[in-house]
DNA sequence: CATCTGACGACCG
DNA sequence: GCGGTCGCCAGAT
């Protein structure tokens, strides 16, 4: 599937650090943002050494429902990352990833200026 | 083919 | 801090 690379990622992630959808989505240019990047991670194939638990929401937040919230904050807990009513310092455990695709964004991303 | 839904995020009240 | 809305995209119904 075209999420590999997402995949491949996660699988960088070190221990004990965490990504959000958003991070990996925009480190990827993944199009729609991090909605793709969780559908990709929903998609994630067990048993490949894939650690999906790395990956929270903005805010470094537990998004994902039961049961496997709970195993998220387990595996967090377990390798020493503090989980508190379902969300983590994420300031403090975030990792910057490195970009994989070049950086050949020509054109600056100004869809809209939209009215705010 | 029309809608709904979802491991999202930014914004607003 | 919480809940609702909108934008975004793809797959399911």
């Amino acid at each position: 599937m075209s999420f590999d690379p997402v995949y491949k990622l996660v699988k960088q992630i070190p221990r004990g650090r965490v990504l959000t959808y958003g991070a990996l989505a925009r480190a990827l240019r993944l199009p729609g943002g991090a909605r793709t990047a969780g559908r990709a991670m929903g998609a994630t194939p067990r048993g490949q050494a894939i650690p999906w638990h790395r990956v929270l929401g903005a805010n470094g937040k537990i998004l994902i429902r039961e049961p496997y919230a709970s195993l998220q904050k387990k595996l967090l807990e377990s390798e020493g990352i503090r989980v508190v009513e379902s969300r983590i310092n994420i300031k403090k455990y975030l990792w910057i990833p490195l970009r994989k695709k070049a950086p050949a964004i020509k054109k600056s991303r100004r869809p809209l200026p939209k009215s705010k």
